[in-house]
DNA sequence: AAAACTTTGTGAAATCGATCACAGGAAATG
DNA sequence: CATTTCCTGTGATCGATTTCACAAAGTTTT
């Protein structure tokens, strides 16, 4: 039998995986003991049974009786999707968006390590000040090899992206946040996530205008 | 026949309706004159049925022999889906993320004019130069209705997040822009997207493991 | 102007994810 | 200890999206 692959798992029950491991830690925090999919639904906003079948991709782990233990199925999760892993990232594009991402404080409590920024504008380079080393974009590659770096942030304009992407790509990156509103062309080796202001603020105005013309 | 409503459109090809929308002006722009759902898809990473069906959903339009007309077929996108609509936008939290999105320039060409900022701190509204308005949180309310605000972007902490998504809900926001790791309760006549950069990363991350263990 | 080719538009089939509904099992109650 | 109550885990179902497949129609070629 080949199924019950990790690769099975639809993505949008793996998201929302990662937002009860969060609420996990939250619950433990506050030395509850044991959850039932409904508390969990009702604090996420989605349904119990999505819930339980999220939670059931992963294996059992319940209590027929009396719901989930807190650290229990905390621990199921971060062992059955390696939550504990730590990773290096670095952001490419160093303008006000690239900045605040930069010095992101919260990526750190999430196993993420900021530990290299580039830009193009070596002038740029200078007048930032930080306490992650900072370099021109054309070191990428090298220093993502040398750096063992596996998450690159593009947060540059639309025009360079897809050359970010190319050079993050030749230095062994193994996953990329796009925050350029374009999509780029990148092998399927390497996972990527869009993050697209514009694209997002463009649908929502969209939707508000449907919602509009179906309620008139 | 109640059919071909706006309303029907699946998000999945709104959002991508909107990204054929944007790669058309590059097109224009280029003085193409025609294209295909091929060349279409091709740019965009999406296969051609789907952007035919995509457009489809906006009535015919094509030409059977010759693909579509740049300029005609972005009209017709932008037409049916009122993309030229203005929108007021305006900014919740201040702090690097926050003040990058307020003087986020792009906004611009697309529609939105950000006409306001918001911080509990007051202080930081002092330090802050822009030619935004900028006014403390607990007026949000009050400045979304009187300037007929109808975006608000929450960029504040994640225990504030809520707060400030009912402040902008009683101020009478039309859509919501969620840059928290945290899922908000908001009211269904308002329309609302997330934009997690913390969710993302760690769903990135778990992505890359699973290619992992696949490949193992 | 017929033949060969290209490309659209769209029902139909397949796939994917969400929801339902309920059997199975544990604790709580009387 | 029988009964009630409360949950989980999961097949079955339903609905939404994507993909397929092909007829209809325009363009180019010879």
């Amino acid at each position: 039998m080949q199924g019950k692959n990790k690769k099975d798992i639809p993505l949008p029950s793996l998201s929302r995986l990662l937002n009860v491991s969060r609420l996990l830690d939250r619950y433990e925090q506050e030395k509850v003991v044991s959850v039932s999919s409904s508390d969990i639904g009702r604090r996420l906003g989605v349904k119990a049974d999505s819930i339980r079948k999220d939670v059931s991709y992963l294996g059992e782990i319940g209590n027929y009786g009396g719901g989930y233990d807190v650290v229990k199925l905390k621990e199921h999760i971060r062992k059955k999707l390696d939550l504990d892993r730590k990773r290096k990232l670095c952001v490419v594009g160093l303008g006000r968006l690239g900045t605040a991402i930069l010095h992101y404080s919260d990526f750190h409590d999430r196993g993420f390590m900021v530990v290299a920024g580039f830009d193009s504008n070596i002038n740029k380079l200078e007048t930032i000040k930080s306490t992650i080393e900072l370099y021109p974009a054309h070191e990428i590659a090298d220093v993502v090899k040398r750096k063992g770096i596996e998450i690159g942030v593009i947060a540059v304009p639309e025009k360079a992206a897809q050359e970010t992407a190319d050079r993050l790509t030749e230095g062994g990156i193994r996953g990329i946040i796009n925050f350029s509103p374009c999509s780029l062309r990148i092998r399927k080796t390497v996972m990527f996530r869009n993050m697209d202001l514009l694209g997002e603020s463009s649908l929502l105005s969209t939707l508000m205008a449907i919602n509009d013309s179906e309620n008139t």
